[in-house]
DNA sequence: AGCATTTTGGACCGCTCAGTACATATCTAT
DNA sequence: ATAGATATGTACTGAGCGGTCCAAAATGCT
């Protein structure tokens, strides 16, 4: 069907490598040695699938939005209650925190920290990014306070982004290497917030 | 009385520039060139005296703490209490968010985001000055509970902590570009933990 | 077979990186 | 004046950076 000498390596798979290297390493201290390394593409096949480093990341940065998005708006669809997947989520940090393997916080996080103040184009990528994930928080307040587990007293866009700010600190918290108890305490004093 | 040619530039002014010159571009993004300019200092003095661009890193990041700490502890002490401390501290945050100049955070939170995972002495360095900040807010939650501002049924320790996870998260949120109103919701919520 | 189309391999680009070597300049002490 | 000590200016290093160019390879279509 496609016209030319077809592809040697899968796009998707390659595109997620990187996101991987980007989300590990940060975008200045991966080099497009080690992108091609991971992406197992050549130089040549990676500028012309992918443009450039910088436009590598954007299309990483999406995809990691949007996966992590995707993931959970599922989450809280099967959750029993809004309450409940807030906790849930929240509480997957100690986890995190209790893992031996890498500790790479949350891309997001991440790019904010390291380049929003200078790229303007990451910058409203990541802004976003996060907008998403606050509407998913939004929603589940929402839906808490609907069954009676949320009180009313706050509205859910401020739940919402205190929920976030949270989560952001978090990851950062837990990448720095604060240990399960910790994160556990900060967890249980969050949650005390929406009660 | 000290032999030998005088130095022609002032150790702590340039180490101060550095500081805030990791603070604005992190490390990686800051390159010895842009060091040298800042610092005011030729190639052969940096390298005399700072040892090395990660060396001067530490430095700096020993400074950035000690001066944070030093800061924070002055500010408690002159407080008329340990809550109306920690809340001058939190909303601070707004008109962090409102100035329109340049948003860097905080370089213990840039640090530990960009190198904690893989440079150890880096790593050590800003988990102490985390660790130091969170004594201050530990002093803070301490003196609230004996003034009476602060409820007894969280311990120092744990709401010390939960403070330090809301100002690591607040710091992204306003680096990221969160605007004044959002940081206000966020600091109120946050402060109703400690009712 | 031959042609259009696309991907790939590899050489190459100028530039910047962190760091070093060493001669020279500037000071104090004798 | 000179010797010892410290600081600085300059030239240099090898390696790596992101990115470009183009010929060769591999496909489908006629």
């Amino acid at each position: 069907m496609t016209i030319g000498r077809p592809r040697e390596f899968d796009t998707d798979q390659a595109l997620e490598a990187a996101m991987r290297q980007f989300w590990s390493k940060g975008y200045e201290a991966t080099s497009l040695q080690n992108l091609l390394e991971v992406m197992e593409v050549s130089k040549s096949s990676f500028y012309e699938t992918f443009g450039s480093k910088h436009e590598l990341l954007e299309q990483c940065l999406t995809l990691y939005a949007n996966t992590l998005i995707a993931s959970l708006r599922e989450e809280l669809r099967q959750a029993k209650t809004g309450l409940s997947f807030i906790d849930k989520v929240l509480m997957s940090l100690i986890d995190e925190a209790t893992a031996k393997s890498e500790k790479c916080g949350c891309l997001l996080v991440n790019t904010t920290n390291e380049l929003a103040q200078r790229d303007k184009i990451i910058a409203k990528l990541v802004a976003n990014g996060t907008k998403s994930l606050q509407g998913v928080f939004e929603e589940a307040v929402r839906r808490g306070q609907k069954e009676g587990n949320i009180p009313l007293n706050k509205t859910p866009e401020a739940l919402s982004n205190y929920l976030v700010n949270s989560m952001v600190g978090l990851k950062t918290m837990v990448k720095g290497g604060a240990d399960a108890r910790t994160i556990k305490d900060i967890c249980e004093i969050t949650m005390t917030a929406l009660k």
